[in-house]
RNA sequence: GCGGGCGUGGCGGAAUUGGCAGACGCGACGGACUUAGGAUCCGUUGGGUAAAACCAUGAGAGUUCAAGUCUCUCCGCCCGCACCA
């Protein structure tokens, strides 16, 4: 029998570990020798791990940031390790309204407020031990960055790729700007939830429809979540079909040209829906149609975007007294106007076959139009007793000699995508249409009516028309003004600073007009990851060699709710740039991970169920918006919304003072700055020190998964970190002694007993196990895998015994044990590894410290465990080599006592092993 | 409605190609050490039984020697999109 060590016997080792001054130390140090700059060249292979772009608000960064931040913090320092030249940047998504709403509600001015709150979050990366390379920290409302968020305006502009346009808009009037379609989620502002309007005004976009394909098509070629990949997909929308242009009965001069994905559907249409805001409508209005015609565009553009969303709506729509002439049989039929018929998709004319869509036949039925099937299943398939439309399946009907003496070549076809190619082919050759490819993306609205932003560098000429600005004369500076408040006429702050506004043409030097609008926040945040390869490049945005080096960006982390915007944006930005030879690569990012939500227990209080107005939030249980805790999108919920979660509110602070607990009732919800429960990092470090922030952070869930913070599992993880601290400090004493042998020959390894050989395997295991997790972003079971090693380690702690001098076999195991734990710890606690690798004798970092070796020989199995089954139920268990043959494995297997007491009276039919697992018996 | 994901102890979660379900942690319980314990250490902890048997991975079927894992049908939850022609 052993003795056991008893924590009275190690009245000198310290019972917990000094984090406050331990962490203060190594950040101090790290901050000093610059120890995570990365390297302007090297022969190493590179690593560029990535976080998006944050926009640093005045609450500073809580525990969800982290959630983002700490797990690529571990890749990034375990990669140092495996020897890769690592890049992990960090900057300001400064520019854009989060900042200029804050300013305007502080009385601030965002120059001095924004360096500020930017100081404040890179004091909280520190806090935490974020491996940042703070040489290349950079903002991108400094005019050395949006200098080149204007110099790629420009590219886009050359290129054909930005312009201005008047069309209605999506306006949110409480942020008093326009919107992007990305920008607008369920008819409501996606920054404040205001329903949206539309209207027109001139504004700058660029052209991302030209680059929807490849869009689409290379996100075959990146290692993204596949749901981000969907979304993408879907926003795309492709959808291929075709044009057909029919005629208008008694305007030989007009016609009109409707996209369908089901050509081959023509000869069941029964009459045509344009969308009432379409050009043709007014025009082919007969007289006696044209009172109830214009009031029904009226009523439509009154209608809310949120209720002409509602799909349960009945289809809604007026005759125009016109007709349309379809080009496949001369049918006259008539056309309507209707709501549910879109302006901004396909060419917002529809031909409506009610028996094979849905939409259709309802407004057939409704206004008592004519069904006619192109398609039959069964022979007795009747228009008449449709209840609802057959949208595939069947075969064609032959409708020859009803279609106006044209050709009718396709009877008794299979519904499907070969017969609608078959239809494309014919129309072509008659002229009647043609095949196209139709997208739901439309291009990017990037014009804001807002100060704080980068301003679009074009010069209005009265003589030359608009006039891009000179590169020469970039940076357009935003100026100094008095007030930041959007102006409210729908014009941009700029537009009232006169000394901005006049200017003399480029071109011919006469009197002209800035462009008063800024770009949005996207703009900035589409190209930054390049500017992190060559920060400080003052002579272009970034040094091809700098970019060919790094990028792309090999992994990127983030919240899910950007995957359309600025996912999308940047990867557009990324080919416009290959396009212009920039740089060779179209992909900016390889690898994308999305880390989970963090909810918080929160307390609130029941309300009442009615109130008229306020059917928003009944959406979900999280909260106001969809925006995650960390990475870029800063949402703030307006007053009224913020805290509504079905029937519940977040108690105000005020309430909290006056409602008994009693009344509470708790809820998990995301936790943000608007809902009143963030916990911050600050108040962690302080209680328990980073180390064991990190350690909770990484062991609570899988990345991915939304995870609810628990106190008490922040509490385990601390506990664990100390544990590790005496075990560590308990062995140290032999390490010295061991050390010695360790390094001098490999002979000790050979003597060592079972016991320390299971241990010597469980330790190179864990190296093996650890690395590997971390490289697939299993933190969690990382971590765990940490734990069981130094409950295996300290198990073995107790069995020495007290005072005496080990062996020295086992003194270099113990050695070996001590040296490597600190290099396993590292990525993961690193304040709590340099200090333990400095008591070690180190005088440099375990940040370059190679990542231990795997002793494959030592990490190898002697003995397995052998399931023994019966008819698939575990009997017995057998220990034996494992090298062990099958057919010795099955003599012991029905050798064994209690497997031949269930084989008892059964006839053994068939035995199964699995080497290295089971073995099964098949009897009966 | 469509697309993506998920459902495992009291809780968070483990579980290679189908091969011992519940690693690791939290909580709980018992013990040791203590003036003390919300510290530390050592145990126990899915249900069930005296012990077994047996029952357990949302429900139900199927494939298989063997299913948390594969297939089908449901149910529930989360995320996204939603009249897209």
């Amino acid at each position: 029998m052993s003795i056991r060590r008893s924590g009275m016997n190690q009245k000198s080792t310290e019972e917990r570990y000094d984090f406050r001054t331990i962490e203060k130390k190594w950040q101090k140090r790290w901050e000093e020798q610059q120890t995570f700059r990365a390297e302007e060249r090297s022969s190493k292979p590179k690593f560029y791990g990535l976080v998006f772009f944050p926009y640093p608000s005045g609450a500073g960064i809580s525990v969800g940031h982290c959630r983002n931040y700490i797990p690529m913090d571990v890749v990034c320092r375990y990669k140092a390790m495996k020897g890769y030249n690592v890049l992990q940047p960090m900057g300001w998504d400064a520019f854009g309204q989060p900042a200029e709403n804050e300013a305007i509600k502080r009385g601030r001015n965002p120059r001095e407020m924004v360096p500020e709150y930017a100081a404040n979050y890179k004091r909280q990366c520190k806090l935490v031990g974020l491996a940042y390379d703070w040489s290349r920290e950079i903002n991108s409302s400094l005019p050395e960055y949006y200098k080149w968020t204007q110099w790629f305006f420009l590219l886009l502009y050359h290129r054909g790729l930005a312009y201005r346009a008047t069309t209605p808009i999506n306006w949110c009037s409480s942020c008093k700007t326009g919107l992007a379609n990305e920008e607008v989620v369920g008819g409501l502002c996606w920054r404040c939830d205001t329903p949206v309007e539309k209207r027109p005004m001139p504004q700058w976009y660029f052209r991302i429809t030209k680059y929807a394909d490849r869009l689409l098509a290379d996100l075959d070629t990146i290692d993204w979540p596949e749901g981000i990949k969907a979304m993408q997909r879907d926003w795309i929308g492709r959808s291929e079909g075709a044009q057909v242009t029919f005629g208008v009965a008694g305007h030989e001069d007009e016609s009109l040209t409707v996209f369908t994905t089901r050509p081959d559907t023509l000869w069941g249409a029964t009459f045509m829906v344009l969308a009432p805001e379409h050009p043709l409508v007014l025009k082919i209005t007969t007289a006696d149609n044209l009172d109830k015609v214009k009031a029904y565009i009226e009523q439509s553009q009154r209608t809310s975007e949120i209720d002409r969303m509602n799909v349960n709506r009945a289809k809604t729509g007026v005759f125009t007294g016109a007709y349309a002439i379809n080009p496949v049989n001369g049918a006259k039929i008539p056309i309507f106007i209707a709501d549910y018929v879109l302006m901004g998709y396909g060419t917002g004319a529809i031909m409506a076959v009610p028996a094979h869509d849905q939409r259709d036949f309802e407004f057939a039925r409704k206004h008592n139009l004519p069904v006619v099937l192109v398609y039959r299943s069964s022979p007795d398939q009747t228009a008449e007793s449709m209840t609802e439309a057959v949208p595939d399946g069947g075969y064609m009907i032959d409708f020859t000699g009803q279609t106006g003496g044209i050709d009718f070549p396709f009877a008794g076809l299979p519904a499907g995508q070969e017969t609608v190619q078959k239809v494309i082919r014919w129309l072509e050759e008659k002229g009647f249409g043609k095949g196209v490819v139709n997208y739901r993306l439309r291009d990017w609205l990037i014009s804001r009516q807002r100060y704080w932003g980068a301003p679009i560098p074009i010069i209005h000429c009265p003589k030359c028309g608009e006039v891009p600005v000179p590169y020469e004369q970039l940076p357009v500076l935003l100026p100094e003004v008095e007030k930041y408040q959007p102006t409210g006429t729908g014009e941009s702050p700029l537009a009232g600073i006169p000394e901005f506004v006049h200017v003399d043409c480029p071109t011919c030097g006469g009197p002209a007009r800035r462009e008063t609008d800024t770009m949005g926040g996207f703009a900035c945040s589409s190209w930054y990851f390049l500017r992190f390869a060559d920060p400080h490049n003052d002579a272009e945005p970034f040094s091809k060699e700098a970019v060919d080096y790094w990028l792309p960006v090999d992994l990127y982390t983030g919240g899910a709710e950007h995957a359309v915007m600025h996912l999308l944006y940047a990867r557009f930005w990324t080919k416009v740039m290959y396009d212009a030879g920039l740089i060779n690569f179209q992909e900016p990012f390889s690898t994308l991970r999305n880390q989970g939500m963090l909810l918080a227990y929160t307390p609130g209080r029941e309300i009442k169920p009615e109130k008229s107005g306020a059917a928003k939030g009944a959406g979900g249980a999280n909260g106001a918006g969809g925006a995650g805790g960390a990475g870029g999108a800063d949402e703030e919920a307006p007053e009224d919304a913020a805290g509504l979660v079905e029937n519940w509110k977040v108690l105000k602070p005020e309430e909290r003072e006056t409602i008994p607990q009693s009344e509470w009732v708790y809820r998990w919800i995301k936790m943000s700055k608007s809902m009143g429960n963030v916990v911050t990092p600050d108040e962690i470090a302080e209680k328990y020190g980073a180390d064991t922030l990190r350690v909770y952070t990484l062991f609570v869930a899988p990345f991915e998964e939304t995870v609810q913070w628990r106190d008490e599992g922040v509490e385990g993880a601390n506990r664990y970190l100390n544990r590790l601290w005496r075990l560590w400090n308990d062995l140290y004493p032999y390490y010295e002694s061991g050390r010695r042998l360790l390094k001098e020959d490999d002979g000790w390894k050979a003597t060592l007993t079972a016991a320390q050989r299971q241990l010597r395997r469980k330790l190179h295991q864990t190296i093996r196990k650890v690395g590997e997790d971390i490289e697939n972003f299993r933190f969690n079971t990382a971590v765990a895998a940490l734990m069981e090693y130094t409950n295996e380690l300290s198990a073995f702690r107790n069995t020495l015994a007290n005072g005496s001098q080990p062996a020295p076999e086992t003194l270099a195991l113990l050695a070996e044990c001590v040296e490597t734990l600190p290099l396993l710890l590292s990525p993961i606690a690193p304040h709590l590894a340099e200090e333990l690798w400095e008591r070690l004798g180190h005088s440099s970092s375990i940040y370059y410290e190679p990542w231990p070796a795997v002793d494959e020989a030592a990490a190898a199995e002697e003995a397995i465990t052998i399931v023994v089954q019966v008819n698939g139920k575990v009997r017995s268990r057998l220990t034996v080599p494992v090298d062990t043959p099958d057919s010795a494995l099955e003599q012991l297997a029905l050798g064994d006592k209690t497997v031949a007491a269930a084989l008892a009276g059964k006839k053994v039919r068939r035995v199964i092993v699995v080497p290295g697992k089971l073995v099964n018996i098949v009897a009966g």
